[in-house]
DNA sequence: AGTCGAGCCTGCTGGC
DNA sequence: TGCCAGCAGGCTCGAC
């Protein structure tokens, strides 16, 4: 399930294929993803070139030369490969059919770099954009809160952001304007190394003054230590991600609790098991001795 | 306004 | 072995 960590392996996958290079065709196999595809979709990406491409939170932003920005989003299945050069029944092309369902190929570019990139997502929750480039300020996706990697996420701003909030922990750091990137998992393993229960309110993040208590000093550090670790394993892969030359990442092995029920806290010293609760409708692991 | 649950969608898993 | 309910979850929308 793509979490920033896993939107940024993508990225860093796609921008030798991309970036700098034009659209020679574009194909679109299906248009009725999470949203149809932009009117006219091929017709204004062939020709235009990718001057960057960059990611905000979840999101893949490609900045094109023709003003508008390419909005990519993986949904919960959404995966991209790189083919570069190859014919479709070379090995390379033959590893890929097996690894993804060439049925669930919405959406083919073929690059000036000679590279061809596709976009496969079975369950069809990712989609595809396109605004002005003056729009995408504006646009109500981008309305989200501050990147947790940049340095302006600091526990002064995420005590703000949750001072008045009524809800749990969990919920709130699940809020994409609390905090944007996060997801179920990278939400579960950032609170257990701050040893935050998830079921704490997130009002307790902050003073009665609205500065930030040794709790949301934690909470930062431990949120920005996980995110960073995992995109240094390329992020992690429990069933639909994929890096774009179609490995797999491997963070999902240095889980702490996600999808760890029954097993050891691995906080030192902490006796405590594992535990799934549900919140909010989602799953939530935990350690119930450690983390208060 | 903030919060919460339903729904979107498909593939996999586990229980009978 | 086969079937089917349940689950996974990022995001939006509607209800309260």
């Amino acid at each position: 399930m793509p979490e920033l960590p896993e939107v940024e392996t993508v990225r860093r996958g796609l921008a030798p294929a991309m970036e700098r290079a034009s659209f020679l065709a574009v194909q679109a196999h299906r248009e009725d993803l999470r949203w149809p595809l932009p009117a006219n979709f091929a017709r204004r990406l062939v020709g235009a070139s990718v001057e960057r491409l960059s990611r905000r939170a979840k999101y893949l932003l490609a900045d094109l030369s023709s003003g508008e920005v390419l909005i990519m989003h993986l949904g919960m299945s959404g995966s991209f490969r790189v083919l570069d050069g190859m014919a479709e029944d070379t090995p390379g092309a033959l590893h890929f059919a097996r690894s993804r369902s060439l049925t669930h190929d919405h959406v083919v570019f073929r690059m000036s770099s000679g590279a061809t990139v596709t976009f496969n997502d079975p369950r069809r929750f990712g989609f595809m954009l396109l605004v002005s480039r003056a729009e995408l300020e504006q646009h109500p996706l981008m309305r989200i809160g501050p990147e947790p990697l940049d340095e302006d996420f600091t526990p002064e701003r995420l005590a703000r952001a949750c001072a008045s909030k009524v809800t749990n922990l969990k919920a709130a750091l699940l809020d994409q304007k609390v905090v944007a990137g996060l997801g179920n998992i990278y939400v579960c393993e950032a609170l257990n190394r701050a040893r935050l229960s998830p079921r704490r309110k997130a009002s307790t993040l902050a003073t009665r003054a609205g500065a930030p208590t040794p709790h949301a000093e934690r909470l930062v550090a431990a949120i920005k230590a996980v995110l960073e670790d995992a995109i240094a394993a390329g992020g992690s892969s429990l069933r639909d991600h994929r890096r774009t030359d179609g490995e797999l990442g491997s963070f999902q092995h240095k889980f702490r609790v996600y999808d760890r029920e029954g097993g050891r806290c691995p906080t030192r010293g902490c006796p405590g098991i594992v535990r799934r609760i549900a919140q909010n409708g989602r799953s939530t692991f935990f350690c119930p001795v450690c983390q208060k």
